[in-house]
DNA sequence: GCGGCGATGTCAGCGGTGCTCACATCGCCG
DNA sequence: CGGCGATGTGAGCACCGCTGACATCGCCGC
């Protein structure tokens, strides 16, 4: 017994086949996974990877998900940075653009899924439109971003936030990291439009 | 001679096959055409598309080409509709959006060149920046938009389209069409960022 | 305890793909 | 008109996603 944790026949696949592909798109983008090649890294047979997942699809909507958990877990995380709804907003712009430039090919198989809801109608969107909706509101109250419709505002702002990070992740595919300095120039352009505020006349 | 504009061997096979390449890539996603299919489809034997392009990416290359060509002239055509900086922005905010709803593979294709330069630091993605910042300066002098760096305003109101076309291009692959109501919303609320004004302090 | 059964993995194989190479064919130019 | 380069062909390689019949393992009820 080599492996104390190898359980069933052969060990738990499912885990070591999602773990490996999520670093393999992250590393050489989507379409660079196979199948087969997921199963000779885990040692088993071609066709083993298909009594967990029907289709690659569904390998890829798996790996997708625990990068979207990964992505919202950041963003969270980036929420509890600052107290005012600003310095929040900025921190969560920073979280979102760094990580579409850091894995941009998981960035990517976030905002893909071909099939039903995608991207901004999936969890990470709702949940980010939430968080948004609710810091703008928050900001408004105390005064820090002046009164117009709220919801205008929220989309307003996860346009320039995701159009930022598209832009980011599409520079050059796998290349160049943000600086530090330029995300903090970004997430500063992004503050002002709070920050001077706009909506419907 | 059934056809009098085939030329050389078998006809003029390179264009045969970018056209039917970008009309494949726009109906069913860049990933769903393949090199033999389109040989089938021309006529030909699977061994000649390669005779034009080298591998299959320089034909999605020059179908991007095609595709971002398009594009630039649609841009092109919305920018005289107006007068003023302002309706022209408005105008070429629509067409983005637009063209991103009609046809979000194409849309896809023209932001994913893997090697080098890529959407933003491409063609499209350079005229359309020296448009938008020829726009805002325009503006500026009109006294539309207050005066802040003019560049800041481009990156921003470059990502704010860029995202609400992304969004909308991520929101149903191939499914549903921006409604023109939508649309117009849209753009006011891109237009309202320039209306406003920001900039750094 | 054990026998059966479902979950998991294997093997061989099907049709498809991108791409290559030796060869055939065509038009043009010297 | 003859040769040559551009273009198209056919066979084939390695790989892919995926399938079906079969083997093996662990658990559950008897």
């Amino acid at each position: 017994m080599p492996e104390p944790d190898t359980r069933y026949h052969h060990g738990n696949l499912r885990e070591t086949l999602v773990t490996a592909a999520l670093r393999a798109v992250d590393r050489e983008g989507a379409d660079a996974v196979s199948m087969r090649q997921l199963a000779r890294e885990a040692g088993v047979s071609s066709a083993a990877p298909f009594r967990h997942f029907a289709d690659k699809q569904l390998l890829l909507d798996a790996v997708a998900d625990r990068a979207a958990a990964q992505l919202q877990s950041m963003l969270d995380r980036a929420a509890t940075d600052g107290t005012d709804a600003l310095t929040q907003f900025r921190a969560m712009t920073v979280a979102y653009v760094r990580y579409a430039s850091e894995h941009p090919a998981l960035f990517d198989l976030i905002h893909a899924r071909p099939g039903a809801l995608s991207g901004f109608l999936g969890a990470v969107g709702d949940e980010r439109r939430l968080k948004l909706n609710a810091l703008i509101c928050e900001g408004q109250n105390a005064g820090l971003i002046p009164e117009a419709d709220p919801e205008l505002i929220t989309l307003t702002s996860e346009a320039l936030t995701h159009g930022l990070a598209r832009m980011v992740a599409e520079g050059h595919p796998r290349v160049r990291a943000l600086s530090s300095e330029d995300a903090r120039k970004l997430a500063l352009a992004a503050t002002q439009l709070l920050q001077r505020g706009f909506g419907l006349s």
